[in-house]
DNA sequence: ATGTAAATAAACAACC
DNA sequence: GGGTTGTTTATTTACA
């Protein structure tokens, strides 16, 4: 699977390769790289289309990040006024061309990133309109210039009316796609603002999009691609996509959806966006209807009223499988800046951790913006979106059957292929804890097919530590997986290998032979031992909010909420490892996950949260991890550290909560 | 450039 | 014999 074929249409990043573990673990995704690039016949590979998605959106944040900068709206959009979110000094300070996807990623707040989502779509609309009217000039030209020719050249009458003919199909088909890709952007803006009425299933987006991409699609921006460039094919592609979008079931959709009654609070949101696409004033009750006229992408028609708006709406511009799958693919880009706003809410709490502030702190400051949260919110509330889109399961072990999995032109494979798997350690390196993730994330991540951030030993011990007795079989394991992470209801040989692959590995993980079998613990001293806590979380990111951007950006109450939560951090019940010298326990910083929250938690009375090997009696096997020995050394030097580890409280409600819930299905 | 950690794949053995 | 469990080795990738 070494394929390095799969780099020709991937542009972008040297970790495009990536794809091939994903490849390899996907069958159906196979064989995708090859017809990637543009076609001849004017298709566009779902890779094309996925990039020109991510360009857009990249293209909008750095605009946004400009607007924030230079307190300048984009001419075209005023409704980005709305989006009023106070970005930190630092941020404003920086060019956005300079920025690169670490730093974007790393520095937005989630409110940020929000409004950068919003915007983001707004300015997508307005781009595919400007761009689908320059493409309808061009191609007027072209025929315009054909025609001459033709009256010109008599000769070649025939041969020149084949052509005209197919510039006019060509026009017609890239009306019909602009009208159709623009009611569904708009109808996407609905949905995504609209929790009430227009919700998605956060599902589909889920599985047309893997966590990788996100990074991918931060990744183009330190590229810098020229929009303009991937918009050649963007009509091209639409009707690619047409063909296989057909599982949506678009046709329920009718355009009536997309009038917005917006019967709660989230008006905020969804006003922007929305506004943008037609033009400012907001007069008519529909974002499509503007000065009696329609303003579908090129149509214009004259509509003297709402009612025969409607009926314009329902015989012009019908939806179709072709404009489904453009909205499809708007959803994978909106998804893709929503689990990068997980991500940053995370990192937020990794960085708050670092600053001594509690953990728990941050949520209610957060929260409210939280992505992930309302991506959940609305894969929960949005049945009302388009019934063609596939629901999200109902029950956490209900499989998830991605139609990424299938033959869909967005395969997983081209979409892995961009970014490929969020590998790893991504818990580690910004010492996010797992349990404050999972805290606030999961309900995202147990119905998002989302990879999460967490390390699977990580996550292997946070399951084992959750257990009330700490230890868990193998097929415990296995399905605390399952119930936890939609991720891992699918591809189960490849991370149950890993499971297995983890336990057996890690010293950390004792097996330990009871009466019916055997169990799995956690010796936690080996597992604080294995990972030497370095507070790397991007250095110079920690370094630019912490010196460039400073304190001084963050908002009062954050500073306050800083200062108040370095004190009471120390009065965590002792976690004195039996077997080992209980500071250890102490010691750790919690550094990717759960460790520092579970053991308090779950110290239901019986007390040592490492439990030691010899508890359990039996035999036990003593792994031989490559030796570590100047851990301790190092532990030691993070001392200092000691207050952040110490501190989850927050999280262990989550994830009490979180237990008695379903079991194992 | 190099080493390390993690993910992934796979071979293999023991056991039920 | 097939599936599960557990161990081990190898490869790839990201990151420091």
């Amino acid at each position: 699977m070494m394929v390095e074929s799969a780099t020709e249409t991937i542009r972008t990043t040297p970790s495009s390769q990536n794809g091939v573990s994903s490849l390899s673990s996907q069958p159906d995704s196979g064989g995708r790289e090859g017809g990637s690039s543009v076609e001849a016949n004017g298709e566009v590979s779902p890779v094309d289309l996925l990039h020109l998605q991510q360009q857009q959106a990249l293209q909008a944040a750095r605009q946004f990040l400009l607007q924030q900068a230079t307190g300048l709206n984009s001419p075209s959009s005023n409704e980005n006024k709305q989006a009023a979110v106070q970005v930190p000094v630092s941020v404003a300070m920086m060019t956005p061309q300079m920025i690169t996807p670490q730093q974007m990623q790393q520095i937005l707040s989630p409110p940020q990133l929000q409004a950068l989502l919003q915007q983001q779509q707004a300015l997508m609309l307005q781009q595919l309109q400007e761009y689908y009217k320059k493409q309808q000039e061009q191609l007027h030209l072209q025929l315009l210039t054909q025609q001459q020719q033709q009256a010109g050249k008599q000769a070649k009458e025939q041969q020149l009316g084949n052509k005209q003919l197919a510039f006019q199909q060509q026009l017609i088909q890239m009306q019909q796609l602009q009208q159709q890709h623009l009611l569904n952007l708009q109808r996407q803006g609905l949905v995504s603002l609209q929790p009430s009425q227009g919700a998605m299933p956060m599902q589909t987006l889920q599985q047309a999009m893997c966590p990788s991409d996100l990074q991918q699609l931060w990744k183009d921006v330190a590229n810098a691609q020229n929009v303009d460039e991937n918009m050649k094919h963007e009509g091209l592609d639409l009707t690619t996509n047409s063909s296989n979008s057909t599982s949506y079931s678009a046709s329920k959709v009718s355009p009536q959806i997309t009038h917005h009654s917006l019967p709660n609070g989230q008006s905020s949101l969804h006003t922007p966006k929305r506004e943008s696409s037609s033009h400012e004033e907001h007069t008519a009750s529909h974002p499509l209807y503007g000065h009696g006229e329609c303003k579908w992408p090129g149509c214009e028609a004259l509509c003297e009223d709402m009612g025969q708006f409607i009926k314009h709406l329902n015989s012009e511009h019908a939806l179709d499988d072709r404009s489904t799958a453009q909205c499809r693919v708007q959803m994978q880009v909106v998804q893709q800046l929503e689990i990068q706003l997980a991500k940053e809410s995370e990192r937020l709490q990794a960085m708050m951790t670092h600053l001594h502030m509690r953990p728990t702190e941050p949520k209610p400051f957060n929260q409210p913006l939280n992505l992930a949260s309302s991506a959940s919110l609305l894969k929960r509330e949005g049945d009302t979106f388009p019934e063609g889109l596939p629901h999200p399961p109902t029950s956490a072990t209900a499989p998830i059957t991605p139609l990424r999995q299938g033959p869909s032109v967005i395969s997983s494979s081209s979409l892995h292929s961009v970014g490929g798997p969020i590998r790893r350690r991504n818990s580690d390196k910004f010492c996010t804890p797992i349990a404050s993730e999972l805290a606030q994330n999961h309900e995202f991540y147990k119905n998002a097919d989302v990879r999460p951030p967490f390390t699977y030993a990580s996550l292997i011990r946070h399951a084992i530590l959750e257990a009330p007795d700490r230890q868990l079989t193998l097929n415990e394991i296995y399905n605390w997986f399952t119930r936890m992470f939609a991720y891992f209801r699918r591809n189960t040989a490849t991370w149950k290998n890993a499971v297995r692959h983890n336990l057996s590995l890690h010293k950390c993980f004792v097996r330990v032979e009871n009466v019916k079998g055997a169990v799995w613990t956690v010796d936690e001293v080996e597992y604080q031992k294995r990972r030497p806590p370095k507070m790397t979380g991007s250095p110079t990111l920690v370094k630019n909010m912490i010196s460039g951007l400073g304190y001084g950006s963050l908002n009062a109450s954050y500073q306050a909420a800083l200062a108040e939560s370095s004190l009471p951090l120390l009065n965590s019940p002792t976690l004195v490892n039996a077997s080992t010298g209980g500071s250890m326990n102490m010691l750790h910083i919690g550094h990717d996950d759960v460790s520092s929250t579970v053991e308090q938690i779950h110290s239901n009375g019986s007390s040592s949260p490492g439990l030691s090997p010899q508890q359990y009696g039996h035999q036990v096997h003593v792994k031989e991890e490559p030796a570590e020995m100047e851990e301790d050394k190092r532990s030691v030097s993070l001392m200092p550290a000691v207050s952040q580890t110490l501190v989850m409280p927050g999280d262990d409600r989550v994830m009490e909560e979180e237990l008695p819930g379903e079991e194992l299905e």
